[in-house]
DNA sequence: AGCTCATGTAAGGAGCGCTAACATGCGAGC
DNA sequence: GCTCGCATGTTAGCGCTCCTTACATGAGCT
């Protein structure tokens, strides 16, 4: 009825105009619906009211829409997490608490960017942009690792890389098997965030970091 | 060519004799091979030699097929699990450390398995076998946990199932960020096995199990 | 104005999920 | 011991998706 040429704000004829972008977002609202294997090619196209023809214009295949994707995701969670993270503001364990939160905040609030980004099985070097945008938002964990690992004496830091990994797992193991947005799989006494918050806690403990020397807020 | 009545160990005529099973085998090898999502009932049916439409004998679906290998999977990994941990002995630490590793090992080798119980997005409660084979496994971990925490003086225990969670999200961190067969998406400064019982080790520590009291071997 | 080229459409082949209707043969009951 | 029922297989076919190829349109440049 509607689709096409119809929108008062976007009136198109024969030429979409940015079907790219259009087609990016369908394929999110899709992929937040059905999960990454339930977005098609075709209904992507049929949401920005076009033939199913056209999105190859712009993607050699479905799958490198799905890079694409992946690769904004990975931004737009390099943003959240540097935002998060603020530069160790005002103490690295403030921020790094600010962190996980974000961390779980994004798998939560933008499950259709953390499919694609973890769990749609598109290789990291399926494009360039998505190569770099992962190694970005990684270097972000690892910086923070850094800035926290910085307040232990000189002989007892561990490798900052190795951290970074801890960190990293535990916050997608969290993300990936509880903090959907359906509440996860299975019943939690917790949220996932305060379980994040809570292994994390115990984590740093366990390093030396915390509850003896620096501050402990709220 | 040879797919039918040929074989001498199954001289099978029209009918095949134990197709389900040879199904769930199929699907196990492509899932394998091409993730759970290249995995296909017709080709399925192709490997076990009968006609695209005799799966739907054994299965109402494709989504029942792989709920029943996502079962199997749980059984066969709740198995290796309680095995590697031998009811804690010959002490809870060793074996907690045993059942880490047994935990990458099945992720590293079964990854059709594991694939099918953690990333083919089937919901728990497709059936009561699945959730019944899930639940046994996340017990044995908790149980785990229990057997270790009852270590620690009376007053510092955190609760068993927020420890079991905080295993499980690690572990499965670890397995799907880095412990794939093609050494994950990311090289790194050591192995997933390595990594993971690191991680476990501090956060032991910091929840004050190991290192001072028990034993330490190896 | 006329050309060019990016961007759209139409048509079609191959493959898959699933259903319906038909075929086969194992085993239960007379 | 024969027959019939029913589980388990088959073929045929619909509708869908992915993707390719050939053609249509119109925006911008000269």
């Amino acid at each position: 009825m509607s689709w096409k040429r119809d929108r008062p704000e976007t009136p198109r004829g024969y030429h979409h105009g940015n079907l790219k972008e259009e087609l990016v977002k369908a394929a999110l609202g899709l992929i937040g619906e059905k999960g990454p294997n339930g977005f098609t090619f075709a209904e992507a196209a049929r949401m920005a009211g076009v033939s199913p023809a056209a999105p190859y214009r712009h993607f050699r295949d479905r799958d490198e829409l799905l890079a694409d994707v992946a690769a904004r995701g990975f931004e737009a969670f390099e943003a959240a997490l540097s935002r998060a993270w603020d530069q160790g503001r005002p103490d690295p364990e403030t921020a790094f608490h600010r962190l996980g939160r974000a961390y779980l905040a994004f798998a939560h609030d933008e499950p259709a960017y953390y499919s694609a980004m973890f769990e749609a099985g598109v290789p990291l070097d399926a494009s360039p942009e998505l190569r770099a945008a992962a190694d970005r938002a990684f270097a972000g964990l690892r910086q923070a690792s850094e800035a926290l690992i910085a307040q232990l004496p000189a002989g007892k830091r561990p490798p900052a890389l190795m951290m970074a990994l801890h960190v990293w797992a535990m916050s997608h193991g969290v993300a990936a098997l509880f903090g959907r947005a359906d509440g996860g799989r299975r019943p939690l006494p917790m949220s996932a965030a305060e379980l994040l918050e809570a292994g994390m806690l115990i984590y740093l403990q366990g390093l030396g970091i915390g509850g003896n020397g620096a501050s402990k807020p709220d």
